[in-house]
DNA sequence: GATGAATGAGTATTCATTCAT
DNA sequence: CATGAATGAATACTCATTCAT
């Protein structure tokens, strides 16, 4: 009733929800999300089936609090980089960044990869999204592709940049894509790399900025 | 006395398998293992239900066949490169190996994807094949992991040998670490592009082989 | 074409008819009616499914079939008692026959019981056999129960009639009733008997017959 | 904090698998198992399809528990006589018991005697009780099976001692013969009685226990 | 807020029966 | 006569979701 306690409420509220999509992420990251039942989840993470329904309208629902969630972190990882164009410094730490996102986001990826494999899963994240918060105009989607354009348009004009330095013989469009398919083959690599499995992928890391640096 | 000759049974039930199975891949591939149902690949190849469980056991057992029939398939890409050393002129022919049968077999490598990221299928797939056929002893994915590994085998020792050549300076590891890395990100680029997409890898290609080789 | 040749076919055609419900009858008493398949019958009788159907209407005419036939097998079993009164040493046949029978038609006692323990099944074998034949008029339930309440009656009959010898204090229905029980007993002991029990229920017919006779 | 506590959701839950397994038992009995369908039993016993799946794991587990208890109720008829021989007073006390028990089980009776006639259910009955209570080590099956051989044991001795009395002529295991299958009649006699049918066996069960006392 | 009993629409699977050849 | 491919109605079972308490 005082302040406080609806503050503490307010508090809790949240600490369950963040448990709740923690242990779902978890298990549609490892077991797929059809696989994954609320009757599972629940248990795992120590609450009542009722209750998830509490804090979650369908399981629909909460994939796309979850989706939205971790899509909104990934923003924060690259806050910095969105203006302006990208010197020598800026592009090794976005490498590295894109990196360490993969590290410690690797179920979400691993989520993600499964969701945007099925082309139904991709439509039903455009349209689900518009309605689940009435502030947001554009769907999830449709700002992380905005999101992601816009980045890709920045390494864009890093590598055209280059071409001024490298020389006349130079790809920029070619250096481009052999820089993308690199980190895409990181990526991969980090997403199915499994718990017991400890590669250290840090000499190739390097070797890729060295290579497009 | 009989009016279809065994002959003539044995033709029919094969095209019917046959059907099936491709129908089943491209819905397994595109909407999931489990959001796929039975009765929608039924529908979409045109049979009834039943009739499916004429030819395949079970929902389970028709993704097995499907699995053991792309392997199998996919091993055929690679008869010849089997044993002895990689030439330069191998390596390259190796590398567009790769990269075609990554297109002609985009659905089942989306699939492949797909279930590999589940570890409770990937146990399945260890179990399943097993009884699949009494004359093989190990299972389909035994199999195909000593093949991959072979495979991975040839391809270190092709790295190795260039170390005479490059130099001290030269470090096999990580290049082979390179390549690899480089192939997993065009499978991806080939696995994610969808229908519409028409993008030329060409280039990319060519400019992997010429940094590898 | 020839009468020879017609004669030749309805042999054949009888040969195979019996073929199919001897096998179907096995499999019906031992595995249930309802669990036993048509495919199992076909594979078992070692012809097609179709053919089943070029015999049989339906799996529960053959069903039906099979019961008309084994009831009137025990017909003949019973032909001659069945005028008059029985002597003592009738009675003694009789009793032999009925164990006899019991023991030779050891399957058909057990679909028997199994079906009669059901109810719908009893209404089912009364209306079915009504347009099995055009020709009878009396469904075989009927027909079999009339029979059975005339060899009832003949013994009733001869239970009476011993209470002339036995004197007052002889309960000639007590007495029915311990017979029949054993009767009883004695079928239940056959048809629980499996394959491997080969015990010897002889002395103990004979003692039923020494204590009833 | 919960609305209904623990206790209460226990009580429930007894209820409801009572009520499933007594219609269920009721069903099988009359229509057999495999004729039974789970909608049937859902219907009659006022529930939902999905409700059952909630008590029990499957139809064959459902089948199982009520197997199981039904044969835990069945030992608490003849708690009393395990030990020692039994004296005529305890012979009288234990038919007139299984005469009771008969009557008071008959659903159970017909059904054990529908399945003990399939020799693969007889199978099933061993293997899936092993898991069905962990603390169970020997199967239902085994337990009963022992249970009835030292019933039989018990009876058999009393058979035995009476040659003592009633002199050489007397032949122990002949008598016992005679009395089992009595029983067995008496018991066929009960399981396919009908509803309507009130035949009364109190002057036969009493003459049973006159001529074998 | 919290629980888990209850529901029912949907899914895989079976099997008697039909039918073209 | 003979075959087995093909069908579809029926059945066991699952699971997201609701709701009384």
């Amino acid at each position: 009733m005082s302040p406080r306690s609806q503050q503490q409420f307010k508090e809790m509220r949240e600490e369950k929800m963040t448990l709740i999509m923690d242990v779902a992420l978890e298990h549609f990251a490892n077991e797929g999300y059809y696989k994954t039942t609320i009757n599972h989840i629940a248990r795992h993470a120590g609450i009542s089936k009722g209750l998830m329904y509490n804090y979650f309208d369908s399981k629909e629902s909460l994939l796309s609090e979850i989706i939205a969630r971790s899509v909104s972190e990934v923003y924060t990882y690259f806050d910095n980089d969105r203006d302006g164009s990208l010197s020598e410094e800026e592009f090794e730490f976005f490498v590295k960044r894109v990196v360490y996102m993969l590290k410690e986001k690797q179920s979400f990826w691993r989520l993600y990869l499964q969701l945007m494999m099925q082309k139904e899963v991709r439509e039903l994240l455009l349209k689900s999204f518009i309605n689940s918060d009435s502030l947001i105009q554009y769907s999830l989607l449709n700002r992380a592709e905005l999101f992601v354009s816009e980045i890709l348009k920045t390494i864009t004009d890093y590598f055209i940049r280059k071409k001024e330095v490298k020389g006349p013989d130079y790809d920029p469009s070619l250096e481009m894509n052999m820089f993308m398919i690199s980190l895409k083959g990181l990526a991969i690599s980090f997403i199915y790399m499994n718990a017991a499995d400890d590669t250290n992928y840090d000499k190739t890391v390097n070797r890729i900025i060295e290579l497009y640096k």
